[in-house]
DNA sequence: TGGTATTAGGCAAACGTTTGCCTAACCTGT
DNA sequence: ACAGGTTAGGCAAACGTTTGCCTAATACCA
């Protein structure tokens, strides 16, 4: 399975010390005369030496590895951070190791308690739950990056829209479009990224909007925004006012309202206006109907690694907050 | 950032040497008296003690990481797959590092080497293309299970569904419906899965459709397999005869389909019926009018888990057949 | 009582690296 | 010629585990 080469094995061929070879490795080139040096450099080149990461996250007591908690790998975008992430950890000589905490905070400090064990250099934390374990971390200090939503307790860097005025662009749009009576779907148990957007629609109605009529708001519960935005919809559509616009505040949310329209008779964008957040590119081929809010999620990764850079030289870091495009 | 409790610690506390200690937390209690036991047991509960991996690794040279290499993590059965095979491969006790390789040998090689030198315990290739890393590692004898396309000389385990049968299934029911002209459309570079679809699809026409038209077959290049989808639906409704029926030998093929079938006035599925495989849930709520042969891929993290099990002991392992449920 | 088998547990080497410290040999300036 | 500095590189300990081997002490048997 593996090669069995090691530094002794380099040196032995070249005739030096394993701790020479271990100095030029590193690129410690001053310790060895240049004839050393490029000894050794043929000989590793021969025998085809590769560091033993192993060995030397034990010695180091650190690794190449940063670990990513997801809250659900199913999400396309949560996908497609994943996807991006792992792209540009991988070109910067890291490698990431995936855990999907669906969104639990016991699953999640599961994962934390055995990625601490690995050694790992740092944690991506995609839409991170609060638990113990996380503030623990985060008092230890540890390199951590949140994205989408922000921490808990509010530290570490983030990386994201600027959620507000993602939400406020929304309704802003609404209001040109003439729309009389606003309305927005969101989880039940929103944590900070879908609470802000909804904060930000709501708080550019209310300093906008001053003819219109209460904004109404709809939940749904559980995990899938698919079924949180059928069951939102149909509380919506069956009684009360009716909405002529929703803020669904994912894509998938949006998906589960428009098949409750659909359902309804309510047609989408004519009698009701439809605008959610995320943009996932599927929406053209299986949502034409839907405009998004278009996030760069598979921007996302290269950020994350520039972030972790900063942190890990001691550099300090500030959030990073990602362009969003809106729709047509 | 770790706790710096080793074997040592608890040996310290329990008065006892560090050999014992680790022969006690690897269940070896033979070795030393029930007194001792007893005593060691409360002091690694006392001070928290968790074995390192990393010390652990190096000592017996095999770790509990499982490297996953995935086609493309931004197609939702795939997300499935690494979803479930994580949650499988943690409970048992595994750490899985992910590697997107964008369905190209090249950067399957690259991940290949690199997890080699983490001392992997074993591959998940999901959707595996042809590469010379890969032929290497299957000729050494690694640990490998192939997931959703066939090892590319055919070795290892493999998990998936029949696809000869799967191909052969829609063709029955295009038949009981009394379609005419049944059609398929695939990607140009199709590897196993997708050829042996179309393949159960084509013969199973040949034997029981003898009044039937020839089959149509288009495909599309590239790696996105809507844009697949949409421009082979585009040639078929161009030009030539008309089809009555597409398999689409996955979902997001249907979508592309579906969409050109859209504009282009095709009516889905009075003048043309459509049915994929794949059954991502996502259907019901965006593509109620797509039927698709329900693969679960949500289980497959089970099978896989198990497949390595067998493989890790010795024991004989076999491919493993998943079923798949027809639409409606 | 003497001899042998078993039990309980420690010693130390090994896995592959890294790095503080040591030591030759060489160089420089007076 | 000699003190002091620099250069080149080796030694060995350490990171946390595991495990073959060793050694006491106890148990058993005749």
């Amino acid at each position: 399975m593996s090669d069995d080469i090691s530094l002794a094995t380099v040196a032995a061929r070249a005739g030096v010390s394993v701790s020479t070879v271990s100095r030029i490795v590193n690129g410690e080139t001053k310790r060895a005369s240049a004839a050393t040096v490029k000894r050794v450099q043929e000989a590793i080149e021969a025998v085809g030496y590769r560091p033993n990461p192993v060995g030397r996250a034990l010695r180091r007591r650190e690794s190449r590895v940063v670990a990513m908690l997801i809250a659900n790998l199913d999400n396309p975008s949560m996908a497609t951070i994943a996807s991006s992430t792992e792209a540009a950890l991988r070109s910067a000589g890291y490698v990431m190791i995936l855990c999907d905490t669906h969104d639990r905070a016991d699953l999640q400090d599961e994962y934390i308690e055995a990625m601490r064990a690995q050694f790992v250099k740092g944690f991506v934390l995609v839409a991170a739950v609060p638990s113990p374990g996380l503030a623990e971390l985060s008092t230890q200090g540890a390199p951590l990056v949140f994205v989408a939503r922000r921490a808990p307790n509010g530290s570490g860097t983030f990386v994201g829209i600027d959620n507000r005025r993602a939400g406020a662009a929304v309704a802003a749009r609404f209001l040109a479009e003439g729309r009389k009576a606003p309305a927005v779907i969101y989880p039940h148990n929103a944590f900070s990224a879908a609470r802000e957007r909804v904060d930000g629609f709501l708080t550019h109605l209310r300093e906008h909007g001053a003819d219109l009529a209460p904004v109404r708001e709809e939940t749904g519960h559980g995990l899938s925004h698919l079924q949180i935005g059928y069951d939102g919809a149909e509380r919506m559509f069956s009684s009360g006012p009716q909405p002529d616009a929703i803020l669904c505040v994912s894509d998938q949310i949006a998906y589960g309202v428009h098949r409750r329209a659909l359902e309804r008779g309510v047609a989408i964008p004519t009698d009701c206006a439809l605008i959610s957040i995320d943009g996932t590119p599927l929406n053209a081929w299986v949502a034409p109907w839907l405009r998004s809010l278009e996030i760069p999620y598979a921007d996302y990764g290269q950020q994350i690694v520039e972030s972790f850079e900063r942190i890990w030289s001691g550099a300090p870091d500030s959030d990073r907050i990602m362009p969003f495009r809106f729709p047509q």
